[in-house]
DNA sequence: AATGAATGAGCTTTCATTCAT
DNA sequence: CATGAATGAAAGCTCATTCAT
């Protein structure tokens, strides 16, 4: 087992690398196992496939990511202090794993639609939730909350675009208390 | 001219509708010209590859929305107006083609890097520049330019986002104001 | 369409003596594509995978013996006539085209059951319902048909097989008188 | 030497209800160890590769009938009662080992070619012998031997063959009387 | 003897692209 | 301009076989 897990490491760390350097597509799995030091059988001794692969990285990913916040929103009571939270959680996931980080931005959207098995927790529906919770508890201004919701994670998302992109310098966590600040804005609009 | 031009107008519309359902990957040009009616080899009479098909429809939304938007920004002066109506030009080109916004949505992220020829009129340098004036006028505080940009780009997209997975429903004009007032306060920080 | 067929054609036969003379597994698409000097791609214009070549072939083999004896048990009337017929007219297909032959007697028993569309005429329907007429008849002695066919079968086709192991010299024709008598003696037991 | 034995047994019996039921080809190392309860690398210490566990699958099968047939040749001296001794025998070899004979029905012209080590005693070349006898002793016509061998081994294995397509109920031994009838009118002709 | 993860050659198949018509 | 059969490079994937344990 000790063995085989290592392997898999060695393959999933080679295989998010070059989806976020040249795109999931224009990767091979020859690449793939060239990058790993593995050769390409052993890809599928792991996976079922190259896009099984691709998917189970995404969904690790968000299941990560997810776990993280379910677990500031168990810490924190207040609203306020609690999306301070989730925007920190979510900058210092960022900076921990660039790497992860920007393969879920850049990918989610094409392939959340074809996840086989969903995440474990999805950071979506926790952040849902809590603002649901909010706004039964008068906390913020009861709105459509799909409409918050998506207002909510676009300041912080897109900020995460922006370095991605280069444009923003530094650390995500630079920029922590201005996003949640903004989400607070947005939020208790 | 006539002819090719009615042509080239069903493969852009075929090939998007597909690109939007199952992917550009996913989608071969086979799929194209059977969708279009076309002969696969007239693809080629049209664009120099699939790939620059793709490029093509992606440029070809960004230089629309890209231009739209200048004309609103130089249509309006004062910034607050100017915001909201940025805001509602969005939304109101998002409802008209809903096609085309939605491929914009998906594929930006992994197609912006290989745009071999830019938008005729970039949305994202219209909209910076507008607030970059904003601050330079005193309008809205001053701060690092690509945060602001970015959260405020956040605020109207993943909006998007959400009613192109559905949780949203009627039209994206209807959720236009309250998405405006959340860009001003999220801008006027 | 012209050009399609010949390719076809070409396809069809270099696939037939490659499956003959090394096997079906063994027969590689490059194998074929380089011996009906095309290009391996072309053979997926025309099957779907090397497996549904190989049906096809057998198909084809089947079906033309198939409307062969169908003609001939239309032709003749008197059951011992028919039977002689019969012989005689599958051991001139057999001569007539000696590698087809080879191939059905090979691998009829390992491709029969994945046909996925039967051959447009059975040769063994058609033998078995000349006999089932010829026993309601009293022609031949009224015994269970099954074994009375299989017999039958065995008598010719295990004739060919020897032919086929380089047992038998000289054509098949040489031998149908003979056959035809023991076919005969067999099934009027 | 115990275990080892036990081993190789269940592996072969695996092995050839796998190829029986879905061919040689379509069976895999994988599927064989699965069936078997064994681990893939194992098959390679009992065989030097899967097609010689194929090839020793069918030179046993043959061995065996061989045997039987040279001891029934040998204990009969009548050549038509040695013809129903045969014709019996046959049929209750295949009604104690189905499985296998039906490997033997299927396989036998496909691997026949490769066996790198023929049967200890093959059976084609016992009732060749036998007939061969017959005529010089005038018991049947003097006629090209390799035809009437064919024809009289067709009768019997196209009825085996009936049966393995399900067209003939019951046992193989409920049809030997009429076989062997058949077989004794096609060499006596 | 047995294991089973790893191997890697080589397979079938795909599909963007070409070009003779 | 349009066609569509043909191309062929390159991809994903399979699986018999090996070997360290």
């Amino acid at each position: 087992m000790r063995k085989g897990d290592a392997t898999r490491e060695k393959l999933r760390r080679a295989a998010l690398a070059l989806f976020v350097e040249q795109g999931v597509t224009e990767t091979t799995t020859r690449d793939i196992a060239a990058r790993a030091g593995i050769a390409e059988g052993t890809i599928y001794r792991h996976f079922a496939s190259k896009d099984e692969l691709a998917a189970d990285l995404l969904r690790d990913q968000l299941s990560r990511l997810g776990e993280a916040l379910y677990a500031v929103d168990r810490a924190e009571d207040d609203l306020p202090t609690k999306i301070r939270a989730f925007v920190r959680c979510y900058c210092e996931m960022a900076d921990a794993d660039w790497h992860g980080f920007s393969y879920q931005l850049l990918y989610q959207h094409v392939w959340l639609r074809r996840l086989p098995e969903p995440p474990s927790r999805n950071p979506v529906t926790v952040v849902r939730d809590a603002l649901e919770r909010g706004m039964a508890a008068g906390a913020i201004p009861r709105r459509e909350i799909e409409l918050v919701l998506g207002m909510a994670l676009g300041v912080v998302m897109q900020t995460a675009i922006q370095k991605l992109y280069g444009s923003l310098d530094g650390a995500m966590t630079d920029y922590a208390e201005e996003v949640a600040e903004a989400v607070w804005r947005v939020v208790s609009q």
